[in-house]
DNA sequence: ATGGCTATGTAGCATAGA
């Protein structure tokens, strides 16, 4: 089973680059987010067409999930059960006897700003309530836009970035519980070329430069960890005319 | 050099992203 994550920054605009990509890639599980699409918008035909189901939790804007699979999407769960939140960042589902999470970490803005409490007590709702999946799913995968860059070999410039807002202290921390809570980083179970993102800022060529951040993550279960074989970050899509600044990250399960 | 792009909502810029 191949399953991806990829923040596409709007789906309305990248619908195609999405289309194509599905085609290309045949993914069997795709995790999805910023679609900045209301739910009554979402392309659940075209997507169809293409051989996906879709899953969708969306908002006009800003933010939006969806899970896309070309099996069954069961026990469609939307945001972090008892976590009171407007915005649309959490999808969950089984596919296949796999139960997926999709989640758009918040970005936080700077270390200093309210939005950065927000993400900190929204990774606090999100590692406690993942205690409890993992318990009740021993086969699960959690995907999406972390906005959290690990280890200073995820970042360009870690100097420059030391402290800031997707690499400081706290943030790191919280993404190092949700590793203690049993998660394996499944990127870091492979081998992997150095200077690897998964964003970059649209300024400054920081793409063609490889100046970029880490930030989209496979996180997976240990009972899938053991059977994974593969995770790689799809440059591709970053290359296109009018690409999203995320590219897509794809891990592989046996069995 | 605290900008540089891009997307959205909405009709000239403000807000947000990371």
């Amino acid at each position: 089973m191949k399953i991806a994550t990829w923040n596409v920054n709007s789906l309305k605009v990248r619908l195609g680059h999405l289309l194509d990509w599905l085609a290309q890639r045949r993914p069997d599980v795709v995790c999805v987010q910023e679609t900045k699409l209301e739910d009554a918008k979402f392309p659940v035909a075209d997507l169809e067409k293409a051989g996906y189901r879709s899953a969708y939790s969306g908002q006009k804007t800003y933010n939006g999930v969806a899970i896309l699979a070309r099996e069954a999407v069961e026990a469609i769960v939307s945001g972090i059960p008892g976590f009171a939140d407007e915005q649309k960042r959490v999808l969950s589902a089984t596919v296949a006897g796999t139960r997926i999470v999709c989640a758009y970490v918040p970005n936080g803005q700077s270390v200093d700003s309210d939005k950065y409490r927000y993400k900190l007590d929204w990774l606090a709702a999100f590692e406690r309530w993942l205690g409890d999946e993992l318990k009740k799913h021993p086969r699960l995968a959690v995907l999406g836009d972390y906005n959290i860059a690990p280890d200073a070999r995820d970042v360009h410039d870690p100097q420059l970035w030391e402290g800031q807002v997707l690499f400081s202290e706290p943030e790191r921390d919280a993404f190092n519980r949700l590793l203690g809570l049993g998660l394996k980083d499944s990127f870091r179970l492979f081998e992997q070329p150095e200077r690897s993102f998964t964003w970059w800022d649209y300024r400054m060529n920081a793409f063609r430069r490889k100046m970029g951040l880490r930030i989209d993550h496979i996180l997976l279960s240990t009972d899938l960890a053991t059977r994974c074989t593969s995770c790689a970050i799809d440059l591709e899509p970053r290359r296109l005319e009018r690409p999203s600044d995320h590219a897509p990250v794809i891990a592989e399960i046996s069995g």
